[in-house]
DNA sequence: TTAATTACGGATGAATAATATCCGTAATTA
DNA sequence: TAATTACGGATATTATTCATCCGTAATTAA
């Protein structure tokens, strides 16, 4: 079980997103440069926050991607399903209908009970993650990254932008 | 972002272990029957749950699996981890680091702070896996499943184990 | 003592998913 | 008109999951 890199991806781009000035955008291949990552596969995950309307994606020169929302309406959860999907962690090959003592003629009912406690801890971590808005990454961030380098980053991506 | 179906089968395996007289064992053979899952596939999951203290695997005829503890020490957690190990879902690559703002001589400090709020949904994920336990399991089991159902499962088995 | 049965662990192959790149198209701007 | 950008499809590469096979040691029953 291991999450998408794409997701981290994700996430520090609508973080740095989030500091931009109204209107402004960043085009995929600064994105990329910026942390590091390859720009065509990183493309791929910007490209699925802009269907899920988390971004905004505009072509041409001075195109690129901002948030389509402000920062206290995404969640972490936004971004997280918009990458990921939004199917459970754990899938159920009904294996219970394998059982040989089950009657021919069984009709379905409940889903299947070990299932539903596992989609239940599935919806605890959903709750976690809807539970942040990208408004309380940048507070948090405010106090973990030193001032300068949170200033210096923000130039280097609007001299860019 | 997908869990191992062996997480599947061990739950529904530590399930109808749970049934078992006293000091009676499944074999990974009738276990892997009446679940209609491969054996050799499914004996790696048993292994691990040997591994980690969850049930007792004993050699020779008449040998096999039985829990090794009471059903209300087991937790769901216990097992999922067991299988598809105790790392979260979520693994920084720590692209931050790669921020070409950052100054050279920079230390570490805190964990990244994205990272932190994904651990943050890991934990409440496994908080809810480990609020159930088996004999919770076994009680809601009794409500979902037709008693006529559990009991020829229970005759099938202990008659093969 | 022998033969059968079982867990256990290592090695290996097959299938699937994640990672990554490439390219053509359309839109936009200078 | 030329440059730049998002977008989507196609394809290649790599890692992980899924699955099987086989040898070893322990245990039991004949």
């Amino acid at each position: 079980m291991n999450l998408k890199n794409q997701v981290e991806w994700a996430l520090h781009c609508c973080s740095v997103m989030m500091g931009l000035p109204q209107g402004a955008t960043l085009p995929a291949k600064v994105l990329a440069e910026f942390h590091g990552v390859p720009k065509e596969y990183l493309s791929k995950a910007l490209q699925s926050l802009s269907q899920q309307g988390i971004v905004i994606g505009t072509l041409g020169p001075n195109g690129g991607y901002r948030l389509a929302k402000s920062p206290d309406e995404i969640t972490f959860l936004d971004i997280v399903e918009a990458v990921e999907g939004k199917r459970s962690g754990f899938s159920c090959a009904e294996i219970r209908g394998n059982n040989p003592c089950l009657p021919k003629k069984h009709k379905a009912g409940k889903p299947c009970t070990i299932a539903r406690y596992m989609w239940q801890a599935d919806e605890a971590w959903r709750t976690s993650l809807r539970g942040v808005t990208l408004a309380e990454l940048g507070r948090q961030l405010a106090e973990d990254v030193p001032a300068e380098v949170l200033s210096k980053s923000h130039e280097w991506l609007v001299a860019r932008g």
